[in-house]
DNA sequence: ATGGTAGCGCTGCTA
């Protein structure tokens, strides 16, 4: 059986958890990254975990944000936030590391930055430099490590429905996309395009305006996964079916398979 | 179509 990894914001876990525990149940991952649970931990429903064989870790702090990691695989060595607090960033609660089987597994909630050229965009342009210089300080990228997430950036033109429309809005600039590509110089590959290659292939959609049943979205929710990990990635799958029915996510889920075994924890 | 919906929580902010 393979380490199977998920990712999926939730877009908060108290509306989204019956139809969470539906998915476990379907989709059966081994470890599960949460974005957005807009929660904080006193709140965090870790018995619900529980009952489906799923240790929970998590960090919020309220009304907005919030990152979790479930894991029937084990789940040690939980880390909030960035290994360097000076500014204490962690303020916003949007990292969560933690290894699971043998891999070093981080939840990541990457600021949407709002507008290009406002304070907001520049914070999100740090915020990864900062989960770059996180990793390079704390994960060896020749050891098992995956940074799963919703990463507000869609890596290529591939990655959003009309290139030209969303040309000068957020999550396809040329500095958003250099700061992603930081990340996987360091030694990360973005593991759904190791299996698949066509374009219009997303992971959230805009509530708005009907978006989802236009096409209309970007893929901003990724798995970056270390060469060991990379090299037996064997699946990889953005469900949309559960980003249908009865109140859903604004985004879906991602998937993805590897072949190893986990190591006891 | 510079609109529109969802969540939180009670007013407007965030996405």
């Amino acid at each position: 059986m393979p380490l199977r990894i998920a990712t999926w914001n939730v877009n908060s876990l108290k509306a989204r958890l019956e139809k969470l525990e539906g998915w476990l149940a379907y989709a059966q991952p081994d470890v599960v990254c949460l974005q957005e649970t807009k929660m904080a931990d006193a709140a965090f429903p870790a018995m619900a975990f529980t009952a489906l064989g799923y240790e929970a870790a998590h960090h919020g702090n309220g009304r907005w944000n919030g990152v979790a990691i479930l894991s029937r695989v084990g789940l040690d060595d939980v880390v909030a936030g960035f290994s360097h607090a000076e500014e204490d960033p962690e303020v916003e609660s949007r990292l969560l590391s933690a290894t699971c089987g043998g891999v070093r597994v981080s939840s990541v909630y990457v600021p949407n930055g709002r507008q290009v050229g406002t304070e907001h965009f520049e914070a999100k342009l740090r915020w990864l430099d900062d989960l770059r210089r996180h990793l390079a300080d704390t994960c060896d990228p020749e050891g098992k490590v995956v940074v799963c997430g919703d990463f507000n950036v869609a890596p290529d033109d591939r990655d959003v429905w009309d290139p030209r429309k969303a040309n000068g809005g957020t999550h396809v600039t040329v500095e958003e996309r250099a700061a992603l590509a930081a990340l996987e110089a360091w030694g990360l590959q973005d593991a759904f395009r190791l299996h698949h290659q066509g374009d219009r292939l997303f992971s959230w959609w805009d509530y708005r305006a009907g978006d989802f049943h236009k096409h209309k979205g970007m893929r901003i929710d990724l798995v970056l996964a270390s060469r060991p990990l990379a090299e037996v990635c064997t699946f990889a799958l953005i469900d949309r079916q559960a980003r249908k029915g009865k109140s859903p996510s604004d985004h879906a889920p991602l998937v993805v398979d590897f072949a190893i075994e986990p190591e006891p924890s």
